[in-house]
DNA sequence: TGCATACTGAACCATATGGTTCAGTGTTTA
DNA sequence: TAAACACTGAACCATATGGTTCAGTATGCA
């Protein structure tokens, strides 16, 4: 496992790679949420909850913080930024490559009308 | 491991939760490449790279295909939309999340102004 | 024909993941 | 003060992940 790049990228999108974990996101966009709550919700022990609130955590999505016995999970203030940059570059990276496709193409289709004139 | 949502972002998400990964497609959008080339670029044996390809392959991120004996990757069409639309919709949760607090943080701010007046 | 190339598949390994149970600790509240 | 509540941590389990090696198979080229 070498590392060339961007832990924080294997973080957070290993993080958004769970659908509990991405429900999760999306429940505490509606409103803060206590483990025990988020556990309710998706039908999970209070020890599972915490683990997947502890992989949030540490890829900076969530935020937790204790009050007396019950820890109040936030959304992070990092938000999404770095993952919808590398996203939106990429998708360009994508996009220019199927132009580039698209641009063999039409220079095929155009050698292929020259042969024929009208 | 209960399933209530789009085991097509689970893949994707997976898929780009590893350096090596978004290395390859970072790659692929310069040029298509073969198996072998790929692994002497990430220096990592022929099978190691295999099982990358067939993870951004599942992920739908990218197409191979043969033609003799070797395996051209190139990057797949559906591009990462999926993942953009997750990511930028949530991206403007969080904003939300945000903004209301903003909101109680100057509610808060006026209430105290209106006891002290000048 | 025969050797080099390019991939494939099985088997193995260490570690991570997604969950559980059980046994605590610290906080509220009746 | 005692019981209920909210979390925490350790231990365990099955499966997945990221890699390897080794032994093929199929293709291309001299």
């Amino acid at each position: 496992m070498v590392q060339y790049a961007s832990p924080a990228l294997d973080l957070s999108f290993a993080a958004l790679a769970d659908a509990t974990r991405r429900g999760i996101i999306d429940q505490l966009g509606r409103a803060d949420a206590s483990i025990t709550s988020l556990a309710d919700r998706f039908q999970m022990t209070l020890t599972g909850m915490k683990k997947h609130v502890q992989v949030l955590e540490r890829a900076g999505l969530v935020v937790t913080q204790k009050a007396g016995r019950v820890r109040t999970c936030t959304l992070g203030q990092r938000g999404l930024a770095a993952e919808a940059a590398w996203i939106e570059a990429h998708r360009q990276l994508f996009a220019a490559r199927f132009a580039a496709l698209d641009d063999i193409l039409s220079d095929m289709q155009r050698e292929e009308s020259d042969g024929q004139p009208e």
